[in-house]
Order: structure tokens, then C-alpha cells, then sequence
DNA sequence: TTTATATGATACTAATTGGTATCATTTAAA
DNA sequence: TTTAAATGATACCAATTAGTATCATATAAA
């Protein structure tokens, strides 16, 4: 009842990221600041160019920034990209035809969570999160 | 963004089950009714039994019911047993020490998440299940 | 009492996810 | 122009989760 490992990596940088747009983050400082494993960020960053979520500058004093416009990427842009996500599969006993969209006993509750969930991601962007989370994530662990 | 299989189809049967309390339900019965792989089912349930979810008995005629009142068995309990869910790594970001605690830009939008799924899962028990679900699990893939 | 049908236990295999290692390429700066 | 510091690509390894196979044991019923 989680994302996975590499969803939260990439939240953690991509949110990290924003704070400032126009700035060169290299893969060790990303590192370091956001407790992800150097190679496993390497591979990751890898990825998210390639996807067109980050650039990234080749050589000595290179290294990666965002590529669009904050409030073109949203939460769900993110998750998507990493792992299987959508609100149909999101059925509390794993159905793939879910009773949620009939009337099982968790229909009503469990559509509260589904729903708030899809609507966060959904709404969210970078931009959103640009507010005031540098100093938190950077004393995390 | 779900919980794992293991978990899903404990939650099927568990909740399958306490449709008839006293009922002694066959491991290849479960398994085809509920669309879960038998000999992976068979393992999960002698899990179950020493757990003490459920109680067996061996032999020609044999077979599983639930080994406990329903109202004593919250969604919880289930989702615990299979695997690691707390409240408080439900962090966004994954973080162990989770910002969400202080105020990142996420603390209010996903602490509505993390609290409506703590609440369902701790108040939710089997005999809230019972009501309505027998034909649509049965009729799901 | 034998047989068929059920679960108990546990070892093994497969798939997915998370993480590491290595070498190539690019480029700023000494 | 050489070197150091950066990313690109990709193969490999480890851990976890999901699923299978096998044999032992229990017991109702023919």
C-alpha cells in the first residue's frame, strides 16, 4: 500500500528539481540529498530524459534539469511513467473486473480512497509542490 | 498503489468465507471461485490456520472455516498479517522519517489518504463485509 | 481395511523489482 | 592537449514476491 521504490525516487527528485527550475543538479548531489542510491539514480535519470521529464548537459559541470513547464507535470504524469498505475485496477481485492464498479461491501469506502487518491494525483503539479518543501526533504532520511 | 497479491487474495477469502461462518470450504473450492492459484492458495491457507484466522480439518470431508468472530477480525488484522502496512510509512516520498509529519507541501492532501485508509482498514471488520458481496466476487475475474 | 479426498510441510522455480559494476562518451578547465 | 568530472548505455547481481511440485499425514466412506 504503497508506490514503489522507484516511483518515490522519482517523486523525491523531480519534486527536488523544482525548487529550482533553471538550475544544473548533478546525479552525486541528487544522491546524497535525497538518499537514493548513486547507480540506481544514474539508471533512473537515464530513463526520465528519455521520457522527456529532465535534460540532462554531457561533461564536466554538466548535469540534469527539468524539461517542461511545471504545470504541465503533474503527480499522475510522474507515477505513470513509473509504474502501472490507473484508478480501475485500484480494486481492494485486486479483481481485474472489479465488483467496486458494482456494489460489493467496499464499493462506497473504498471509492472514497480510490477517488481522493486519483484526484491528488490528478490536480497536483510540480508547481504546486514548489512551495516550501526544500529544507524537509533535505533533513530526511 | 495497492497492496500485494498475497494480501488481495487473503482479503478474498477471508471475506468469502465468513458468507457461511460454519461452513467448511475446500482449498480447490476457494481457489476456483475466487480465481486464486491453488497450490499458492493451499500454502496462504496454512499461513492463515497458524495464525489462527482460520481453523483446518484433514481428511476426506475436510476443509477450512473461519476460526474466530467475524467482528473480531478487522481488515487490519488481515492487511498485517501480509504484509508490512503502517500508517506512518505512508510517506509520499518514501522517506523513513517522513516529511509528512512536518509540513511538506504534501502533509495535507495525502494525510487525507494515509487517515481515510487507516480508518477503513482498523474500523472495517469481516461482519461489515458480510452483506452483499457473495454474487459479485463470484462473478469476478 | 483399503482407497479416495482432503490438508500439512517444505523445497524448488519463475518473475519482478531494486541495486551494482563497467566501460564508453562528452566537455570544461588545467 | 591532456585530465578530471560529468552523463549514456547496458550487463550483471541480489532480494522479494509469486507460483509450482512433491511427499507426508489425516480421515470419511466404500
Amino acid at each position: 500500500m504503497n508506490f514503489n521504490k522507484t516511483t518515490e525516487y522519482t517523486l523525491r527528485i523531480l519534486s527536488f528539481m523544482s525548487l529550482n527550475e533553471n538550475m544544473l543538479y548533478s546525479a552525486i548531489d541528487l544522491s546524497d540529498k535525497l538518499k537514493i542510491p548513486y547507480r540506481y539514480l544514474r539508471k533512473q535519470m537515464n530513463l526520465l530524459s528519455k521520457q522527456g521529464f529532465i535534460e540532462s548537459i554531457q561533461g564536466k559541470q554538466g548535469g540534469y534539469k527539468i524539461a517542461k513547464s511545471l504545470t504541465d507535470i503533474s503527480l499522475l504524469d510522474i507515477v505513470n511513467a513509473t509504474e502501472n498505475y490507473s484508478k480501475e485496477n485500484m480494486c481492494f481485492f485486486g479483481f481485474q473486473e472489479c465488483p467496486l464498479q458494482n456494489h460489493c461491501s467496499m464499493h462506497d469506502k473504498w471509492g472514497e480512497v480510490r477517488d481522493k487518491t486519483f484526484a491528488i494525483l490528478k490536480t497536483t503539479t510540480l508547481q504546486d509542490l514548489k512551495q516550501d518543501n526544500s529544507a524537509l526533504i533535505l533533513t530526511s532520511k
